[in-house]
DNA sequence: ATGTGAG
DNA sequence: ACTCACATA
């Protein structure tokens, strides 16, 4: 699933408003490490996201979810200069703009950014130089810069797609296997591969963590060349790299419990604002629904038991919820 | 245990 | 929003 700076919204009418205050929310995050205000502008933003008509002022804007004094004079002040001085000190500072660079690195976050600029490290150059102060994530999103920000053709997808499965199958045919993201929404172009395995010996009911199916399945994948670098391996989650052509590809592979695998499908499939939209149809219609289950909210507020998932129909008809084929959940 | 990061 | 994996402590 490819993830947004920024939650587009096209017919917005408060859309600049938003965007000043998302990109105060990712600076107060990035730069200064507070989370409260980050989630306070964010708050503020998505209200003023699905508010249908266009604020006039401050005043008028206070009265909405998550707006306060401090948030208000600033929509005044970008009203009435139609810009903002804080915005504008941002885009200056150096900081902020390293930080922007060095986190480019899969695994360098805004705290290990502000760690490397105590240490003198600035650019992408300086990280090469300086590889001791990275850890095993770190280097390898440092070798794969170019790829990992590099879009995959579906083509490719669809070749690795084919070894995938002919390797695993030859494993134990017993595995479910699916590609989901923006392949299964049908997007000519992908971020990364988001494989979803399942297989009938593994439920949710079983004590967890020692199996070694998805060890298995990996190690399958990197004895014919398939994988080519491992960020992590958990018993339930792998990250790591493939390559099939001239690029390595961001890989992640999940297993997934037998009996939950079809809320996962649907929920890796996404898009987020999809998933986000159906979860909220379901609340309404009396339904709790997760990457994992579907359950009934009874008269007392508490979900009862998972219901049965056969397909991902099932969880579409139990909410009533028209069925939406995965190429109509690019919203 | 806690923090960081990814998705 | 929430979970998983990993690196520290």
């Amino acid at each position: 699933m490819i993830k947004r700076k920024l939650p587009e919204n096209s017919n917005n009418v408060n859309n600049d408003f938003c965007d000043f205050l998302m990109e105060l929310a990712e600076y107060e995050k990035n730069v200064s490490r507070n989370i409260y205000k980050f989630n306070a502008y964010r708050k503020a933003a998505s209200t003023l996201a699905s508010h249908p008509v266009r604020i006039k002022s401050g005043q008028e804007a206070k009265k909405l979810n998550g707006i306060g004094d401090k948030i208000a004079s600033k929509l005044d002040e970008f009203i009435e200069t139609g810009q903002l001085e804080k915005v504008k000190k941002i885009r200056e500072d150096n900081t902020n703009s390293i930080i922007n660079t060095l986190t480019r690195v899969s695994g360098i976050g805004p705290a290990k950014a502000k760690e490397l600029i105590a240490d003198g490290i600035e650019t992408i150059e300086d990280l090469r130089k300086h590889t001791e102060k990275l850890n095993h994530h770190q280097i390898i999103g440092l070798k794969y810069l170019e790829d990992f920000e590099t879009k995959i053709p579906r083509e490719e997808i669809e070749q690795i797609e084919v070894v995938m499965r002919s390797k695993i199958s030859e494993l134990d045919s017993q595995f479910e296997i699916i590609i989901c993201g923006s392949y299964r929404r049908g997007k000519q172009e992908s971020g990364d591969i988001d494989v979803l395995i399942s297989h009938p010996s593994y439920t949710s009911h079983d004590t967890k963590s020692d199996n070694k199916l998805l060890e298995n399945v990996v190690n399958v994948l990197k004895s014919c060349q398939l994988i080519v670098e491992t960020i992590s391996l958990g018993s339930v989650k792998f990250m790591g790299a493939c390559r099939i052509a001239k690029r390595s590809r961001r890989l992640d592979i999940r297993l997934t419990p037998y009996d939950q695998y079809f809320c996962a499908v649907l929920y890796f499939t996404g898009s987020d604002l999809f998933n986000k939209e159906m979860r909220a149809h379901a609340l309404n219609n009396g339904f709790t629904l997760n990457e994992y289950t579907l359950r009934k909210i009874g008269s007392t507020g508490v979900p009862g038991e998972p219901l049965l998932v056969t397909c991902e129909e099932d969880i579409f008809d139990y909410i009533d919820y028209p069925y939406k084929k995965p190429e109509e959940r690019n919203i």
